[in-house]
DNA sequence: TTTTGTCGTTGACGAGGATCAAAAACTTCC
DNA sequence: GGAAGTTTTTGATCCTCGTCAACGACAAAA
């Protein structure tokens, strides 16, 4: 089964590094040809996993991992199929879903760039990865990884915290499938999504919305004309305004009220 | 954020522990006198996470931890307060559910025992639990138990395992929440209590339900009448016979055919 | 340019489950 | 044993959201 770990924690849980640490996490390898890691050039080295290592235990990372760019819409990884690696998405946007065997669909996350999945070892994925946007990720063998945590306790002691928290949003979502109103889902599903970008391009009114709204509804329960109607219903109340790509909020004061634990 | 963790997984994770373990475990030391912990009476000592320890590292968490009971109906913690502790269930059954400001509530899981609450460390408590019947757990201070884990990183390890394994339930529950009807949702729910009541007491159509019509109804984002009504039709169809304090599952095929993945 | 496909929006209608109300069954406690 | 409270069941009615259908906007392909 896979974690998804979201970048703002692994900031909070690994402190933000200072300039120092990330030089030398840089310097202390050659950057290999490719297939390998591309570290020097990752937009989120400061951010991600990776910075909790010494120079020579990144060099053991490097080794079992290479980095990977994934065209929208390709497929990371598939749900049933062997699971044979771990990914850190560096880049772009993921959808996360399950599939039942009538076609009935429920995402049950999206990943930004400094999320982390597959931390579980299960033999086989439970969910799909879909890039929704172009993706960088750093991905690493599982076998390889496995030994790596073995062998840095507190790496793991990190990973650990990251998917305890992931567990914590994933019960705050059963609230919202359960018992929040078509309303309150969107309120709730647009207050997050700002959270979570606010946190890796600061805060902002303007929420990307890189999912349709099929992903959308699918992601909260619902079906895409309700989505479609209450975001136009918002837009109509002055709540929200629909740009391309996106939404921007008028009323967050609103929106939070709406979506309020 | 509080993670709750299976005991039939501890059991795969730590591997089913050998009668030499066990007695090394309870012999390594003396119990001591009440305040303390009683792993030697321990019903599911051969299971919990203690049996992961070397009898030196069983002494530690003695030090730590203490035995405590709770009767039906009273609260082990509550959503909102400082979280002081990290919980094993040793006996007994817990709810475990967040409320609303305007008194919606979802339950985010049922607790049995061997299950482990409290792994992560968030500074208060995401939800409530509340003993559904007498109940037994063995409680840890927070900082201790943290120390205890930058010790035994073989510990941390197989924490990290339940609590991704749990983070797959709590996705698997998504679906439920998000794309299964009333009835799909019940029959998911009774597949899933027979599967975890199997691996403590052994397979058996007999499913005891210690919680309360609304306790599945606020599991399963349903109202208790259409909680009661979903399960007198199961019984009129015979699908399902309704026992004091549980069900007799009569045509499991049928119920497994409506959970299915 | 036209064609084709995907995505978003809107409307009409209906069904599944919520809500409201009340009685029955079961517990708990004198 | 009876009284009071809780839990479960059942019925009648309502309403939110799903379903079905059609159209418009936009992008990529021909």
């Amino acid at each position: 089964m896979d974690t998804l770990v979201d970048k703002a924690l692994v900031e909070t849980v690994f402190g933000r590094l200072d300039a120092n640490t990330r030089v030398m996490a840089c310097n202390g390898h050659k950057a290999p040809q490719s297939p390998g890691l591309d570290c020097c050039d990752c937009e989120i080295k400061d951010q991600s996993v990776c910075c909790a290592l010494d120079p020579d235990e990144f060099e053991v990372l490097e080794k079992i991992g290479r980095s990977q760019g994934y065209p929208a819409k390709s497929t990371i990884f598939e749900q049933g199929r062997e699971a044979g690696f771990v990914y850190n998405l560096t880049a772009g946007a993921l959808r996360l879903s399950k599939l039942l065997p009538d076609g009935r669909r429920q995402v049950v996350g999206f990943a930004m760039p400094g999320d982390f999945l597959g931390l579980d070892f299960e033999p086989t994925h439970l969910y799909t990865a879909d890039a929704l946007t172009p993706a960088k990720v750093c991905q690493f063998s599982r076998p390889g990884f496995s030994e790596m945590l073995d062998d840095k306790p507190r790496l793991l002691r990190r990973l650990m915290n990251m998917a305890s928290h992931e567990l914590a949003l994933a019960q705050e979502q059963m609230v919202v499938l359960g018992r929040r109103t078509a309303e309150e889902k969107i309120a709730a599903f647009l207050v997050g999504m700002r959270k979570r970008y606010g946190r890796i391009h600061g805060p902002s009114v303007h929420v990307p919305l890189p999912m349709t709204r099929l992903d959308i509804g699918d992601y909260l329960g619902l079906t895409v004309e309700t989505v479609s109607r209450m975001m136009t219903r918002m837009a109509r109340e002055k709540t929200i305004v629909i740009v391309p790509d996106g939404v921007r909020l008028l009323d967050v004061q609103r929106l939070e009220r709406l979506a309020e634990v």
